[in-house]
DNA sequence: ACAAAAGTGTTACCGCTACACCCATGA
DNA sequence: TCATGGGTGTAGCGGTAACACTTTTGT
């Protein structure tokens, strides 16, 4: 790479590729996981459905915040939970040029998740995971590897608040580690619900707020928080965290 | 994205950076852990030392491709476990122009792992993590990152294998999480020999080979191996593999 | 014989699993 | 009053943590 005293760059000379952020977005609603997809407006792949995402612009702060960027184009997210997934890289991937995409994936609340008529007049639609439609590109493989990684990072993090509200109760909380873990029907550790709340509380970091909520035909179940403070202790300390 | 008609291409209006992938390569001496870098014989950063990598190339199958070709250029790898890290990419990183990296982490046997005089007169040398030269780039972070990486791995993947020879020792095994991990001395759940032995024994994947290490003057110690078969069943049915 | 490091077993405690009945609420 | 779903305690078992002495080997 040479510097060039006139234009007062450097000439790389260097392959570029072209760069993009896709996310695969995970929302609950109440019995399963869902996926928020979009459909294309453009060729390649006219009409079939993929993950939100786009091309990294040279203002991009970083490739979160290109991926950020997207997710907002077509929605209305403010709090999200997002993390890098994995670099896919492989040639072919894409038919127009090599492209490689920074695959990000995300918990957000499903139903304050307000799809906006995106630019392209491009649809977005959430879809359950065990039931997605034929997918553009590599998306595919990308959503299986999201799901692996939601499914080992439940086990040692507390992450599924994320796709609840700020403040939920113990069996909504329950309803997504079943949902993500799929133990089988036998598994009394984990399906029965005196287990998993005594579980759940004795980590410490999840709070009552004293509240409940009315307005179904049994019993008020009660509200917890998440507890941020109390979860830094916990992690600080050691503390074992694997549910 | 238009296709032209005439050069049968498809041109790209999009931006496209440069593409670097990085490798922080961990060897254990039996005492602690380092990190394989390499002195820069170019500006940017010229005599510094940075990690191990280089910019991804067209025919670069996908961007662990590129990450081995790199190591190789300056070793006599064969046998590696490589994982993929993160990707850095933040403005400035590089003075040079917009550059994003994807990271590795490897894990090798040291002293199988032969320096080999690199292009550009590269000086490759292992360093201590507790004592690493001021860095080029951002690769301070990234290191730091990938020694967090480990640490979590460590404690739900067996991992540890990857830094010694194919068999091995259980005091060598134990030293290595210790390294890793580096528990306060009261802690004898971690620290006491018998508890380790035991427990790495119940996991069921590693297998004594009725082999022992002789020349010490002590007692010999016996030669285990990492059974993989026994590992992927153990992983199948969901066995805890946590340490 | 001595130094250095490796091998090994037991006990007490804690935490987890399994399990069933009653309670609150709205219709 | 009925249907629905939420809340709660305990006992037995299993696994883990704490703990020290003996064995091997080379010098």
């Amino acid at each position: 790479m040479k510097y060039n005293e006139q234009t007062k760059q450097w000439e790389s000379p260097y392959w570029h590729p072209a760069l993009t952020t896709d996310a695969v977005v995970f929302g609950f609603d109440g019995v399963g996981l869902n996926v928020l997809l979009i459909q294309r407006g453009l060729e390649p792949y006219e009409h079939m459905w993929a993950l939100p995402g786009g091309f990294m612009r040279e203002d991009d702060k970083s490739a979160r915040d290109c991926a950020y960027r997207e997710l907002n184009e077509e929605t209305n997210v403010n709090d999200i939970f997002m993390e890098e997934l994995q670099c896919f890289s492989d040639k072919d991937r894409d038919p127009r040029e090599r492209v490689i995409t920074i695959a990000f994936f995300a918990l957000v609340v499903k139903d304050k998740y307000q799809i906006m008529g995106g630019d392209d007049a491009r649809v977005a639609k959430w879809f359950p995971v065990k039931g997605l439609p034929a997918l553009a590109f590599d998306h595919k493989d990308i959503i299986e590897t999201a799901l692996e990684r939601l499914r080992q990072r439940i086990h040692f993090e507390p992450i599924g608040f994320h796709l609840l509200d700020k403040e939920f109760t113990m069996p909504q909380l329950h309803n997504i580690y079943i949902a993500i873990l799929d133990p089988p029907e036998d598994d009394t550790k984990l399906r029965d619900r005196r287990n998993f709340n005594k579980k759940m509380l004795k980590l410490g970091y999840i709070k009552e707020t004293g509240k409940k909520v009315t307005g179904n035909p049994h019993r008020s179940p009660k509200l917890y928080t998440f507890d941020e403070e109390a979860y830094q202790r916990a992690k600080k300390i050691g503390m074992r965290l694997e549910f």
